[in-house]
DNA sequence: GGAATTTGACCGGG
DNA sequence: CCCGGTCAAATTCC
């Protein structure tokens, strides 16, 4: 099935898997000048691992965006049926039902990466064509706050330490994710972690301005970054011939791209610019937008304002 | 013993 | 009628 990484997903991935490296900037600084050098060594890895994914990911899902015909409805009706008994006439309940973010997510263990909600298994299943059970998860607070998310793991047929992870619905709960935990700690072990990061990515905030009024379409928008295989300008930074955001039209945003670009269109994102060996962004920005996008109750929102990137 | 997971049944859409 | 999603009893885990 065609295991399609839905651009926002795909963005969404990345702050998840930012979310991880925070959480190890986190072990880091705290084991950091202690006796396991070892293990801030192993530490200092994982970021650097996680983080290189994150960008690939970037790349990958601003690259593969092919037009995406989503079967109008696959609108899945899920368990509001059953939850509201009432209004069983209309059958209302369309495309607009639920959010989806699908991502691929990659795991040296048997669960995805923790993304900062806490969830319960409800259900498995077999699906058909695929090697590997769905497994399927609802929010904790389901019941306590009414928190209606939902989501699906299942392990890629073709690599097994990969998972796709689809993402229904909003979490309407309050909860922080893990990586808050270190919220508070504006230390310096954190930030000569970063600068360390930095001998790998160079981290550098600048590029055209943006229109904040395009900005304000959160990460969806096909705005804010730009990724091309060198670092040397901005030329890259070219906002497609049809700007994806000049139609209102879907809820679908920029992952629907016109028929007419197909594969060689670069999706680009001007106030970023990622290249091979040589990434520039704010790290702690991006941090912070972390922060603010969880602190908002919902990483798979995604509401991060992208202008917090270069203030 | 309570909470979480497993697993087959059930349900509804296509 | 098949298939994917959910329910809920049974089972396992802590």
């Amino acid at each position: 099935m065609a295991s399609v990484v839905d651009g926002n997903g795909g963005s969404r991935l990345v702050v998840t898997e930012l979310g991880h490296v925070k959480e190890l900037a986190g072990q880091l600084e705290v084991h950091l000048g202690g006796s396991s050098p070892d293990l801030c060594k192993h530490l200092a890895s994982q970021i650097s691992s996680i983080t290189e994914r994150s960008i690939s990911l970037l790349i990958t899902t601003s690259t593969l965006d092919g037009p995406r015909k989503r079967s109008a409805a696959t609108a899945s009706p899920l368990s509001d049926a059953s939850d509201t008994p009432f209004v069983k006439a209309t059958k209302k309940r369309t495309t607009m039902d639920k959010k989806r973010h699908e991502v691929r997510v990659s795991s040296a263990g048997d669960h995805p990466a923790d993304d900062g909600h806490s969830w319960r298994k409800y259900g498995q299943k077999e699906i058909l064509g695929a090697k590997h059970p769905r497994g399927y998860y609802r929010c904790r607070r389901r019941h306590s706050q009414g928190c209606a998310a939902t989501k699906q793991v299942q392990r890629t047929d073709e690599d097994p330490t990969f998972f796709d992870v689809v993402y229904l619905g909003d979490h309407t709960c309050v909860q922080r994710a893990a990586a808050d935990a270190y919220k508070d700690n504006d230390n310096p072990g954190t930030s000569s972690f970063v600068q360390s990061l930095s001998s790998s990515l160079t981290v550098k905030t600048e590029g055209p301005a943006v229109e904040p009024e395009q900005q304000l379409q959160g990460w969806d928008a096909p705005a804010p970054f730009c990724f091309s295989s060198t670092p040397a300008t901005a030329s890259g930074c070219l906002v497609p011939e049809r700007s994806p955001f000049s139609a209102p039209s879907t809820s679908d945003n920029w992952a629907v791209s016109p028929a007419t670009s197909d594969s060689n269109h670069v999706v680009s994102f001007p106030p970023f610019e990622v290249a091979g060996g040589d990434v520039q962004f704010g790290f702690e920005e991006v941090m912070s937008a972390i922060d603010r996008a969880d602190g908002d109750g919902f990483l798979d929102d995604l509401d991060i304002d992208v202008s917090s990137f270069f203030v």
